[in-house]
Order: structure tokens, then sequence, then C-alpha cells
DNA sequence: AGCACGCCGACT
DNA sequence: GTCGGCGTGCTC
């Protein structure tokens, strides 16, 4: 089974006087009944205006009523919007999400229709066409050069063109247009916006790939239009894996399909841009919060009517409303990027999978570093698995090596080993450009005042300030300024210790990128260095230019948090140096260990992907730890086997189900009774343990005190049927909130 | 999410 | 005596 088929014709539509649901972009408990207006015919999936109290609101029409409501309470249906129906996959797909996540299905909606004036009449726009009756003297209008130019645009026939469109192609100003306008030469019409942009064309042929790629790409193809399938796409970096998937995309674009390609950074994706439209003739679709509201409306509204053939986007673009898609693409699946933590808590790219089972469609999860749960499906037979092995062309991997900080220490005040060092010196000396990592931003991440021991914490959350010294535009130097990376609090370093009033007498505990960058750059003077982190690095453009900059070589050595581990690919990068390996690992996360190893395997990725051999030095502590090991050696598969084994053991996903209910209010005491509550009524479940209330990992952020329970339950228990019970027995007092987290990604 | 109703402090 | 603070609760 292909389709997904929405037409709204396999729909009954409901007439006058009939009572309809409507589901409300609200976090409602459920949809409301309303009654449809006389001479009103709907259908579900409409867009729909309805009255809500004193005030207005714009929903979709669900199905029919329910009827617990008084017919003598029903409001009528104030209008319809002149808009493609909510296909019905996505209605259902909001419903499964809803059920799934525990959030009310209207605040699941609101995602789906996150640009409100996409339901807006389209605004016509002014044209211009020649007027053909011209009267009188009006003919005798001179013509100069430039008003012939414009006049034979219009001649022959041609459609109706806007004043810009008009001076841009014939090379005039504006006036000269006006002018024909007044001297009654050109009429003015209203037309609706051109909605041609140019689409991703699947006909063209690709790249030449590699027998295995070939095999795999031809595989992936096939599957479209064939049903639900996941298939795990697992290549190496530089194995070619979005080559292979654009011939799913392709073949989905050639049987007339919809497709969404998921990112992590979508913002920070100027390069796979840039290979979609050498393979496809035109740029796709682009959904992230970046965009700008018109954008955004035109992008909605295309989707929507299908015009938009691929979309590429984050998490969000899940929600749009595709009325014929036929493929889905989660692009580094494993990124902890996909996992929304506010408002309607869920993860991309499982709610993905779903997507494509409502909607009888193929997905590809693809990746270098698969997570363990699409591992484990893998291995079980629920996902096809499709492995790259070798790296496409002469690049071969980078050889990764430990440096033991223990016997290999950096001078005090210091971060680079010398080994690192000398390493940089070598890669520098021959022409090559070189990375370091470090997942820190600022300058250092606690400042303490060596007079009284103060450390600067953030008023509002459970963590320490972070000092950053950004350089200004002018080379000068800012002051220091402390700012907390949860809730943005931002303070000057001030002059006087607030604990004991000595005079500035800071001490800046640890490195952060910045503090890297000014090592480097007193050991290195003559390099250009480049500092990327998403402070600096504040949007597509900018990324774009970073990027440009190391592919002119224009910078020798750049100096990153994890936004440099991103896909890029820099044929002249042939070093990297992590410089604290060891950064992700404490904490005691389960996950710690698996987002480590995916972390800095991407990393080491950036090294040496083209002609030249790439090397990776990580500097650690422990050596001996399993990731530094599997790491080094390049033995996944033994890595992978021995996570599996431990999560199994313990019960924990994929093997067990996990869910987190946070509780969390601006009055800790009052959030600590809240959990007693909570406590006093967990569920005894055969199957199902319940620990907590502890402090959340963050204690304290943005003000608001949490405290976390964790629930684990065996496969095939109903954590959702569970949880609303269990949360639906206490009932919070002002301020207090609790909120569930299904399979939270941190589970400390 | 809005927008009401509702019950306690400083103003014309 | 009122204007207004935002806490609680409802909206088919």
């Amino acid at each position: 089974m292909a389709d997904s088929s929405d037409k709204p014709s396999g729909e009954s539509p409901f007439g006058p006087g009939e009572r309809v649901a409507v589901l409300l972009a609200l976090p409602l408990a459920g949809a409301y009944d309303y009654r449809v207006a006389d001479g009103m015919t709907l259908a579900p999936g409409d867009f729909v205006d309805v009255p809500l109290g004193r005030r207005q609101a714009t929903g979709v029409v669900w199905g029919p009523g329910h009827g617990e409501v008084d017919a003598a309470r029903l409001k009528e249906v104030l209008g319809v919007r002149p808009a493609p129906p909510l296909p019905g996959v996505s209605r259902r797909f909001i419903d499964w999400v809803s059920v799934y996540t525990l959030a009310p299905p209207g605040a699941v909606l609101k995602m789906a229709m996150s640009v409100p004036a996409a339901l807006d009449p389209v605004k016509p726009v002014i044209a211009y066409a020649l007027n053909e009756n011209v009267s009188g003297e009006d003919i005798f209008v001179r013509l100069t050069p430039a008003r012939r130019r414009v006049l034979d645009l219009l001649d022959g026939g041609g459609p109706p063109m806007t004043q810009a469109d008009l001076a841009r192609e014939a090379a005039c100003g504006v006036a000269v247009v006006t002018g024909l306008l007044k001297a009654g030469r050109l009429k003015t019409v209203e037309t609706v916006p051109a909605e041609t942009s140019a689409e991703p064309d699947g006909g063209s042929a690709g790249p030449l790939l590699s027998d295995a790629q070939q095999a795999a790409a031809e595989q992936l193809a096939a599957g479209v239009g064939q049903g639900f399938a996941v298939t795990l796409l697992d290549g190496v970096p530089g194995s070619g894996k979005t080559e292979v998937y654009f011939h799913a995309v392709a073949e989905a674009l050639e049987q007339g399909r919809q497709v969404l390609v998921l990112l992590p950074e979508i913002a920070l994706s100027a390069q796979w841009l840039d290979r979609f439209e050498a393979r496809f003739g035109a740029r796709p679709g682009q959904w992230h919060s970046d965009l700008s509201p018109g954008l955004r409306r035109d992008t909605w509204r295309a989707v929507a009517a299908g015009r938009s053939r691929v979309v590429v986007g984050a998490r969000s673009a899940l929600f749009l409303p595709f009325p014929e898609l036929g493929l889905i693409v989660v692009d580094e699946e494993h990124e902890s990027a996909f996992k929304q933590e506010e408002g309607v808590v869920y993860n991309a790219r499982d709610m993905a999978v779903v997507r494509a089972r409502l909607g009888g469609i193929p997905i590809v999860l693809a990746s270098a570093t698969p997570s363990l749960e699409s591992v484990v499906n893998a291995e079980t037979g629920r996902y096809r698995l499709l492995h790259l092995p070798e790296r496409h062309g002469a690049a071969l991997l980078p050889h990764v090596a430990l440096i033991d900080m223990r016997s290999d220490a950096p001078k005090s005040g210091s971060w680079l080993s010398p080994t690192l060092k000398t390493a940089l010196e070598e890669t520098f000396a021959d022409g090559s450009q070189a990375m370091l990592f470090l997942n820190r931003r600022g300058y250092a991440p606690l400042t303490l005042c060596r007079t009284c021991g103060h450390r600067f914490q953030c008023p509002n959350c459970t963590a320490w300030l972070v000092e950053h010294r950004r350089r200004g535009r002018d080379g000068t130097e800012d002051a220091s300024r402390l700012v907390c990376h949860h809730c943005g609090f931002n303070t000057r370093l001030p002059e006087h210790c607030p604990s004991c009033d000595g005079e500035g007498n800071f001490a800046a505990c640890g490195p952060g990128v910045e503090r890297l960058a000014e090592e480097v750059r007193a050991a290195f003077p003559d390099i250009r260095t480049a500092l990327a982190a998403s402070d600096v690095i504040s949007g597509p453009k900018a990324a774009g230019e970073l990027v440009r900059q190391i592919e002119a070589h224009e910078v020798d050595l750049v100096i990153g948090t994890q936004i440099v581990a991103k896909g890029y690919h820099f044929p002249m990068l042939t070093l990297v140096g992590v410089v604290d390996a060891d950064l992700g690992l404490s904490g005691g996360d389960l996950r710690a260990a698996e987002r480590t190893y995916q972390l800095l395997y991407q990393v080491a990725g950036r090294a040496g992907r083209a002609k030249r051999p790439g090397r990776v030095l990580l500097q650690t502590y422990m050596p001996e730890h399993s990731v530094m090991q599997a790491l080094a050696s390049g033995d996944r598969q033994r890595f992978i086997a021995a996570e599996t084994k431990a999560r199994r053991e313990a019960g924990m996903p994929p093997f067990g189900r996990l869910a987190a209910v946070i509780v969390s209010g601006p009055d800790a005491r009052r959030v600590d009774a809240v959990a007693a509550d909570l406590r006093r009524a967990q569920p005894a479940h055969e199957g199902v343990w319940v620990l907590g209330p502890a402090p959340a990992p963050l204690a304290m952020v943005r003000g608001r005190h949490r405290r976390r329970f964790l629930l684990g339950a065996a496969r095939p228990i109903n954590v959702q049927a569970i949880l609303k019970t269990w949360i639906g027995a206490v009932s919070p007092p002002g301020g207090v909130r609790i909120q569930v987290d299904i399979d939270p990604q941190s589970f400390l």
C-alpha cells in the first residue's frame, strides 16, 4: 500500500445544523463541539473560525461532534478559511503524538498551525498590463527607449508583471513604469502572486556511485511507493550517504510525491543545500526558526498546496501539512537536537517514524553513528539495515590517537599537551588546516574570587556563570561578562567581589573556546584562527561565511564547539585535536558514553576527507575508558555490543520504556509538596518502577525549582495510561507545573 | 492561550 | 470610596 491518500472526498461532509468537533490550536483537553452554520458545508480538515468565550479562535474540523455538550450551549462556526484542508494523515498524526506525549491535542495542532497568516486569503498584487484602448492624445506620449523596453516586455500576450519586475527586466527605474501608467499606456490589474518558484527535478542523473553505494541507492529507491518501511542507512563520514538517499528522493519526485528531509541544525547546512541544488537543479523548501515571517507563510502554503516538492527542515517541519508526502529522510538520526524539550516534548526522529507509518510511506534514518535504539531495531529486523562500508574515492579514515594527559600534561594555565602542540606546528608547516574541538562556549566555565573563594552563580539557575570575553569588532577586548548558559542571565564582571568586597581578584577556572583561542594565538602568533561557537556563529549567514573562509583557506585553525561537529567537509583540514575528550562523560547519565562516542566520532570525521589523510588526537585523562578505546581502535561493533548488553541488563531503552515526570515552580516548598503528593500516589504496577523525587539535573532553571521522577517499565506496558492516572491523582497549586517527558534523553 | 472574575493595597 | 495588581478557572 503506497498511499496515504487524503482526498477530502473520502470523508463525509457536515451540513447546516450538524454538530462538528473542532480542535483549536490551544492547550485544551480536547476538541469542542460547534454547530455548522446555515449555508455552510464542512469536511474534516477544514480550517475554521469559531467563537470561544468572547473572542474568536481558529481550529480544524476534527470529525463529528461528541454530543456531550448541551445543544443549547453550542455556538456556530463563523467561517471557513481559504486554505486546503489539513490532510487526514496530519490529523491522525497529531492525535497520535498527543496520546504518546500526553500533550493536549490542541498543543500539538498548534505546531501544525504555526503560521496563522498562512490561513489568510492570498493578498492580490498589483500588476501592470498594456492598456489596449489607448484614447485620444495619450497615443502621442513620447516613447523614450526605456518606455519602449517596458512596453515590449508586455507586448505579445505575456502575463501582467509587477512594477518591480518590469523595472528590473527593462533595466529602468520604477518611475518609468508609473509614468506609463499615468500616460494611460499601462493599466493595473489585480493578480494572485506567481507561485512558480523552481522546484527540484528528480529526472537528472546523479553522480557516479561506487558499487556498494549504487546497490544501496537502488534498494532505497525501490522502496519508494511500496508502503511503510524503516531503513537505517549506516555509513562512515564521506561514504556517500547523502548521494545514496538522494536517489530515493529522486524516485519519490518521479512518482509525484513530496519529500521531507529532517536535519538537526538546518541553519548551519549551507553545504547540504548546495549539494542538493547541484543534484536537483533547485533549492528545496526550507523550514527552521530563522525564516522570515513572509517566507514562512509562503513555504507553509506551498507545502499545503502540494507545490513545494521537497522540504528540508528542523524537527518542527514534521508538522507541516504535506498532502502527498511520499518519503521522509532523517539525516544524523542520532542527534539529540531532534528532541524537543519544551512545550510538547517529543523526539522528531521517533515521531517521523510514526508519521511514515501513518502515511504508509518509507523513511530513511541516516547516520555515521546510529543511535543504539536504531541499531537494536535493525538487529531485531524491525528496521532494514543498509551499510555503506568504505569511504568513497581515495579518502582514508583518519587515524585516531589518544593523548594520555596524565603523562603528557600541559603546562599550568595551558590546555594543549606538548604532543598536540607539536602536531599543530607540523600541520601549519605543511600548509594544511587544523581544528581544535572543545565543547564549551565562552572564556571560562567558572570564575571565583581568589580572596574568599566566592563562586559566581546564576541567580535563576543552579549553574555557574560562564565568563565571556569576546573581542569587539575592532580587536579591542570587551569587558568580561558573566553569562548563564541556561537562562541568558548576563552581567558585567564586577570590580569588587560581591561576597568579601575585595578588589577584583578573580580567577578564571578551566578553558572555554575563547580561552583556548587566546592560548593558541600566543603560541602561534602568525596563524589565522576562527572561532566557531553558537554565540559567535548566529544564523545561516555567519555559518556560511565561516564555511567559505575555511574552504578558501583564509583561516588555518578553527576552534569550535559542537557546531563544527556537523557534516562539513573541508579538504584541507588534516588535523583535529579534541581538547577535552572526557567532557561529556562525567555526570552519571546512562547515555553519556553513547553520546560522547557519537560526538567525538563525528568530530574525528572532519579530518582528512579528501586526498589528504587526516589524523585525530584526543586529549583524555581516561584512555582506558571504553569510549576512548572504541575511538582509538575504530572498533565500533564492540562498543555497541557492550553498551547494548549494559542497557539490556538494566532494562533501559530500547529494552524498557522510560518517562520523566518533572515538577517545577517558583516556590521550592510548593514544588516539594507536590512532589511528595506524587510520591504517595506513585503507581504500584507489576513491571513498573519509580525513582524520585530528586532534584532535576539543573535543580533550578529560570527561577523555577525542579524535582524529577523517573518511571521505568517493561516494553509491553502502556506507560501513558499509567502516567495519566498517576498525574491525574494530584492537583498542583498555583505556579506548580507537572510536565511529562516520554523517552527522556538524559536520565540522571 | 486569552480573558474573565475575584479579592486586597495606593490613589483622585 | 475606586483603580488595578495578577491568582484561579473557563472557554463548545
